[in-house]
DNA sequence: CTATGTGAACAGCTTCACAGCG
DNA sequence: CGCTGTGAAGCTGTTCACATAG
């Protein structure tokens, strides 16, 4: 895989939807749709589906569009989920274990396979099930991201241990972090980080709602 | 509030992280703070820093840089969180339970004040402290937010329910939508939407990964 | 001398509009 | 015809560089 550069940030990020929105069709028997059928469906215009496909290749059909099958399976294939993944996760606080048993990781190819805590008390105990695992020290995490080959992790700890534990996870050699605190992490330009802060987002809701509102 | 208008939208949504990183240094006690250290601290230039909040104001001092407090508060009162607000959630399975529960949202302004949920074998019941709320079946999701004046509200449904509650929120007067399902809500202009796929993101850090470590 | 606020230059993303293919 | 793929145009957001204030 040797391009991303050049292509658009957000149009990596829309690729995700894309294929979201492509498995929905799929499931309702969907064979084949065109940009701008995918499109609305997103709330997107039809030259920015083909703008951003175009970017990887040429997957479309003249006169018919694209078949649905087909691009998913592309898709997949870029976005690097055409395999099964296995991912980490570091505190098993209430955000945690909400994470741990969301099915919606396991349909999209991610497996949580360990779960670390530095809490005393939890480690050794079992997460409730589906998806039972046992909880870590963190200790071990570095031994098991390589017995694993894991290369993304997510973290749900606390603000003030974020980055010292996303140090960790570095140091271990996982490659990616999915980070719930509300703090920047600072890692160095071979690790990807992405972040969701929840308060954040409701935050950019209480200012739309203030702007629409008046 | 009547601008907004003209202001990029990545400069509001940087706002909330202006604002997140402002705190930490007023816990630490520091009284100004430079556009260079504050972006910094957020991996951003210091330009961008001083552009975006220009676009609000002119709240800096020369020679001296922000006074944290006073910058805080400005922003608060730009973003609308200056007051405490009072949020609905539908929704009570894993993840819901999880938001219930989750401390961030209060240290932000945000007081989750009721949950709904149309499994009858949950409604009735309460959550588990803290933030212990009953839940309420979806009928009485209008009455609350009319009495309550709540006007933003969390949805951690199905995928498949999702768009069906949606409108509901937005009928009874919701006018802005936090959303987890993994779906694209459809709602009039009249209502702002944030949506936070926990599979997506993981999905951005596989590509991510995969074009770092080819 | 330090640090902001800002017009102007630049870069990046999106939309347009159409040639070309099935 | 319907629909893709794509240069070119248009627009939005970011960076630069400097006048200005303390």
């Amino acid at each position: 895989m040797a391009k991303a550069d050049h292509i658009p940030a957000p149009a990596i990020r829309r690729l995700s939807l894309y294929l979201r929105q492509l498995e929905t069709f799929d499931g309702n028997k969907r064979r084949t749709v065109s940009s701008r059928v995918l499109g609305q469906a997103l709330g997107l215009t039809d030259a920015q589906v083909r703008k951003d496909l175009a970017y990887f290749g040429q997957f479309g059909h003249p006169g018919i569009g694209y078949r649905v099958p087909e691009l998913i399976q592309r898709v997949r294939r870029i976005l690097g989920t055409d395999k099964k993944a296995k991912v980490l996760l570091v505190g098993a606080g209430n955000l945690g274990r909400a994470l741990i048993s969301y099915r919606g990781f396991g349909k999209r190819g991610f497996d949580i396979v360990a779960v670390f805590d530095n809490d005393r008390s939890k480690v050794g105990k079992e997460t409730p099930p589906p998806n039972s695992v046992r909880i870590r020290g963190l200790d071990d995490l570095s031994a098991v991201v390589r017995s694993h080959g894991i290369r993304v992790g997510i973290l749900a700890v606390p603000a003030d241990a974020a980055q010292g534990v996303a140090d960790v996870m570095v140091g271990a050699g996982i490659r990616g972090i999915l980070n719930f605190a509300p703090v920047t992490l600072h890692v160095g330009p071979e690790v990807g980080v992405a972040s969701v802060d929840l308060a954040v987002q409701l935050e950019q809701l209480a200012f739309q709602v203030s702007v629409l509102t008046p």
